[in-house]
DNA sequence: TGTTCTACTTACTGGTCGTTCAGTAGACTA
DNA sequence: TAGTCTACTGAACGACCAGTAAGTAGAACA
């Protein structure tokens, strides 16, 4: 789901390359956003890239805007589906934080440049302002497991929740900033330090 | 520093408001810089949140990207201030690692919305190049330290250094999407919890 | 009183933006 | 073979962009 489908290799009136389909023209859009920001991305460039014209975008999406709309839903989906599994919802509270944030580096890894853009938002149209909005119940919902685990005295509770949450989110976050498949670490390998990290600290055990 | 200083109160030609110097057509620049994206602000609602004429700011800067320079030159060099005091340069590396963590705290406080502009730098530009090598300067520095902690045995070393280092960053940089000053958490105590989340952890001491 | 300086003003330029429109090549269908 | 569909092309639209040119109100200075 995260790479270019194959595009129908009929249909296409014009010769050469083969036409696109809507993830195609997805992926390509999602990357240059990434790139140069949303706003700083004009039409022209993205044609440019795809190696069409700006009026076939048209043709896939109505607008820069939809564009936008449907690459931010796509990450949004995938973060949502982590609260829905078994591991989130059964054991104790600090074991469903774990999973959580496993899940979380995990969808994080997989749809790297999807969640990027969504990382980057800053609320400036309605599109963003809704997208932000099912961010923030997300949060809203790691929050409640920070707390139920601080009340079953397994995470400290001298700092204070909502704090603890964000420097969490802002540890995780930051690895669409750094973190490249195919390097050195596996994904498994940075949701381990991730959470050992977090839940242990960079001390020595003393 | 971080606040308008107050401009002269003659030699403004114009009734009403008055005179602005370059400080305050900063501080109101960076405050749109980060509300709408540099390249997404005009210099149109520049001018309308100044409540002048888009041409009256050409009076102080020399363009858009003035602005840009001038603002990421005073986060920097904040920032760079941190290592050459005495805190960082002796004593025990995982000590100079706390005060300079503690000191990027401070600074990012101090100038909240000059740095916050600094950290969503894109690197589209010369001047956006130049800065973020100002800025991977200080990281490096950093790591210098962490690999100093590990080989003193005060930081542990099953995680690689350049992924705690990261994180660590992740976590401290994450503080300008939510941290508003005024609000409960004193800079202080802001500092103290960070250092303490990073050093030893979330989870309750055993 | 006349000159100079500061801090603007209004009016404008060439260029780029997202978007629309009319047309069409080639594959598929009846 | 005629008609329909997909996936485009190229030209044009008005709005907006960063930046410029020329002029000026009022304070400071000689």
């Amino acid at each position: 789901m995260a790479q270019t489908a194959p595009a129908r290799s009929t249909g296409n009136g014009r010769t050469g390359r083969e036409a696109y389909d809507l993830s195609a023209v997805l992926n390509i859009a999602v990357a240059a956003f990434n790139d140069h920001g949303y706003e700083a991305t004009s039409m022209g460039v993205l044609a440019q890239r795809l190696g069409t014209s700006k009026s076939a975008i048209y043709y896939h999406v109505s607008g820069k805007e939809d564009l936008l709309r449907l690459a931010l839903d796509r990450a949004l989906s995938e973060i949502e589906l982590v609260l829905t599994r078994d591991g989130a919802t059964q054991g104790p509270a600090d074991d469903r934080l774990r999973f959580v944030l496993r899940g979380a580096v995990d969808v994080l890894v997989k749809d790297l440049p999807y969640v990027t853009l969504l990382l980057r938002l800053r609320g400036n149209t309605e599109v963003e302002r809704q997208a932000l909005a099912r961010r923030r119940d997300f949060d809203r919902a790691v929050a409640a497991l920070v707390d139920e685990a601080r009340a079953d005295g397994t995470l400290r509770a001298d700092i204070d929740a909502r704090t603890t949450t964000r420097l969490l989110f802002g540890m995780i976050n930051s690895i669409v900033e750094w973190y490249r498949p195919g390097g050195p670490i596996t994904p498994e390998r940075l949701a381990d330090d991730v959470i050992s990290v977090a839940f242990d600290g960079l001390a020595t055990s003393r």
